[in-house]
DNA sequence: ATAAACCCTATACTATAGTATAGAGTCAAG
DNA sequence: CTTGACTCTATACTATAGTATAGGGTTTAT
């Protein structure tokens, strides 16, 4: 059941391109667990999943170093769970303001596209006319 | 009424970097209404204005590239208009998506972290083990 | 008249997240 | 035993949005 594969079809199995697995290992935060003789990379199911938590993470706004210091925590279950924790906190943090920032952009866009749907036919168009006012809102 | 100004008072109003300042030209959306003899640039009121629309419209999360293809537009009063709309309406759609599963991903980070908080001390880390399974939300 | 402050161009470097290519070696099937 | 698929390393390139530096020339104030 330690069936190894080679990095194609850990490619094919995962869906990440080749390169972005090598890729991945340069940065550190995913290696093979073996190589052939000849040099080729051996990963196990393990690696497979390894992978799947960095597209997971990557999903959930981690960026690549974060993921890695993430996972390096991993090495150390026990006093690992309050510093992942505070990293989500902190990471709950950041998306709840780009939240917020989004919501207030969304209302301008919904706005000037009102404003421009509305406007008289030869007048200039609104959202430029908004655009180079620009940096009222919060 | 026409006070000309240099690139580091340009860049002293608009609290952007001068070398910034000097990248927008190269990308072709900013340019100086002239050069001195010894090639300084000169802006005017309307340089700075047309910076600030840079910085308000990437606040809006247009890329410089899009900022420059709008302002394009601008030479084009009537026409503008329409397509200017459009692009708001692609950048609200894209601003929607982006808050939807902003919106997921915080229901995600609340949920780690309040199963992390009720674990019990020689449990493994919830946020790791849930990272590990990943994948399962749309 | 000279020093400080300012400006110029050109080039290189940063970060993030990859993708692409060249040139060579390896493995499996017919 | 050769061909095609696969892999290797190393390097270069992509995009986005800048920042930094070198080595000059210019302007301004004392």
């Amino acid at each position: 059941m330690d069936k190894k594969i080679t990095i194609g079809k850990l490619a094919r199995l995962s869906g990440v391109n080749i390169q972005t697995i090598r890729y991945y290992e340069r940065l550190g935060i995913l290696h093979p667990v073996s190589k052939t003789e000849s040099g080729y990379r051996l990963y196990e199911e393990r690696e497979l999943k390894r992978l799947m938590f960095i597209r997971h993470a990557k999903e959930l706004g981690f960026t690549l170093k974060e993921i890695g210091e993430i996972m390096e925590l991993e090495i150390f279950p026990l006093s690992a769970c309050n510093k992942v924790m505070k990293r989500a906190e902190e990471k709950l943090k950041g998306v709840e303001e780009r939240l917020k920032s989004l919501k207030s952009l969304r209302e301008v866009l919904k706005e000037l596209i009102k404003t421009c749907k509305n406007r008289k036919p030869l007048e200039g168009c609104p959202i430029l006319e908004s655009l180079r006012k620009g940096g009222e809102r919060k």
